[in-house]
RNA sequence: GGAGUAGUACUCAAGCGGCUGAAGAGGUGCCCCUGCUAAGGGCAUAGGUCGGGGAACCGGCGCGAGGGUUCAAAUCCCUCCUACUCCGCCA
């Protein structure tokens, strides 16, 4: 959530900066119309109020006193209606604005590329050399259910299209990322692991710049309790510290969370529809952070260099590219992609995104710092990043290390986790 | 799933229509006494948020959340959430 303030104070400025989206934000100035009648309504309001209390306290005394009170109870009654009829109009007024900033994204950080889509994403670095393959290569589509290791078919049987079945060295292969992925992060990076919640309730997904703008990409529970799955593990990560009031000597609070992501990929249809590249449920290690908003660029940095380094020890040929105003996420005001080569598409496709939300999403979940002991509470800046999705880091192993005979080599980080050298 | 009980400030806790913007205790902070590994005394301690103001300050809201009754609600009514206890079921 923007900072009303920041909006009143320069509004205009706020705008051209938001455009920059690729959409238009000029109905901003509405949002300032009505703030301004909110700010009156509400100067008018508290002055009959704090009457209204004084009188209302000294009917107490007069009765006590035996007096009587005929005289201020009518003017008390004419003001009962005035103060409820502001009530309902500054109300109406407080929804809208409300509505209105939740609706509408972070502004984008001063420095980023400024483009429409993905095709205006700069190019930051290329890591680790394309193999070059001596035979024909094989999409892992192909490869999966030739080396037994992934079912499609009994996936759609049991479940629906968009899930998969991982099987015998499939399945060790997904556990073994899993667990290669939490011990760098926990053990060498100074993350500290979570298990969460799948199930999310709406004030989470609200907070998190979920909703109400995506609730469509969302599996909603048949419930009457207004709950959801899980989409990314920084949504319940970052609502770990919901209406909190932290102290600096806490920050910067790293956390890293493995769950499985639930997702309708409603506007994807027909997109990716072979293969483990895009599914209803795959499974992710997501890096979290808050930080001051002095650390927050560093950190950003920090968890880059973190995803980079799975993909470094997986010897995995990636880039990193940095999105453009117009492809940045809702939340974020800044944001790194990480893409892995596939080779089966003879192309980058993302497996990470690390992201810093500076306070868009400290405002919507009020997660707040003392700079000092006695200082004012300010709000924190949030910042999440893949590292990485599980499910496409399969995908890059088995289409990457794929062997003339079909065989699928281990990288060597995994050995030890799959206890063997081949899948075949 | 059934039957209860409870949610008040950093913590414990009193209050059950106006004198409570919230007694009391603990904790914490400052000061005094004393002097040696103890303790006694005094004072202070609602934070947060919103509105006004250059500021010191003034005001609105706040007793789990949201509604309602009333001139006035922590206090009465309704809905919801959470925690705990007992029974049943269960990994």
């Amino acid at each position: 959530m923007l900072d009303l303030k920041r909006i009143r104070e320069n509004v205009d400025g706020v705008i051209k900066r938001l455009n920059q989206r690729g959409e238009d934000f000029s109905y901003l100035h509405e949002l300032v119309k009505h703030d301004e009648e909110r700010r009156e309504i509400i100067s008018a309001l508290e002055t009959l109020k704090a009457q209204r209390n004084a009188t209302s306290k000294s009917i107490g005394k007069l009765k006590r006193e035996g007096k009587d009170i005929d005289e201020v109870m009518a003017t008390l009654e004419h003001d009962k209606v005035t103060i409820q009829q502001l009530e309902k109009t500054l109300t109406s007024l407080e929804n809208s604005i409300e509505k209105t900033l939740l609706m509408t994204p972070n502004i984008p950080h001063e420095n980023i590329p400024i483009g429409k889509d993905e095709d205006d994403n700069p190019l930051i670095k290329t890591v680790g050399d394309i193999p070059k393959f001596t035979f024909e290569v094989k999409p892992h589509w192909e490869l999966g259910p030739e080396l037994n290791i992934l079912d499609f078919d009994r996936a759609t049987k049991m479940s629906a299209s968009r899930f998969t079945v991982y099987k015998g060295l499939g399945a060790r292969l997904e556990r073994a990322l899993i667990q290669f992925m939490m011990d760098l992060h926990s053990d060498t990076h100074g993350y500290t692991e979570l298990i969460l919640p799948y199930i999310i309730n709406r004030k989470s997904m609200v907070a998190a710049g979920q909703f109400p703008k995506f609730e469509d990409d969302a599996f909603k529970l048949v419930d009457d309790r207004d709950l959801y799955l899980n989409p990314t593990a920084e949504v319940p990560s970052i609502n770990m510290h919901r209406d909190e009031i932290l102290t600096a000597d806490q920050l910067p609070i790293r956390y890293v969370a493995f769950t499985t992501a639930f997702r309708q990929e409603a506007g994807s249809a027909g997109r990716d529809t072979r293969g483990i590249i895009r599914q209803h449920q795959f499974n992710k290690v997501e890096l979290i952070q808050f930080t001051t908003p002095e650390q927050s660029y560093e950190a950003l940095d920090c968890i880059l260099a973190s995803s980079e380094q799975v993909l470094k020890q997986l010897k995995l040929p990636y880039r990193v590219v940095e999105l453009c105003s117009g492809d940045i996420g809702f939340a974020m005001a800044k944001t790194y992609d990480i893409e892995v080569y596939i080779p089966a598409y003879k192309t980058y496709r993302e497996i990470g995104s690390i992201s810093n939300a500076e306070d868009y999403q400290a405002r919507r979940a009020n997660i707040k710092y003392r700079p000092t002991k006695d200082a004012k509470p300010e709000f924190v800046h949030t910042l999440n990043g893949s590292g990485l999705a599980v499910g496409r880091t399969v995908v890059a192993i088995l289409e990457n290390y794929q062997q003339e005979d079909g065989s699928v080599k281990v990288p060597e980080v995994l050995i030890p986790y799959m206890k063997i050298d081949t899948i075949k």
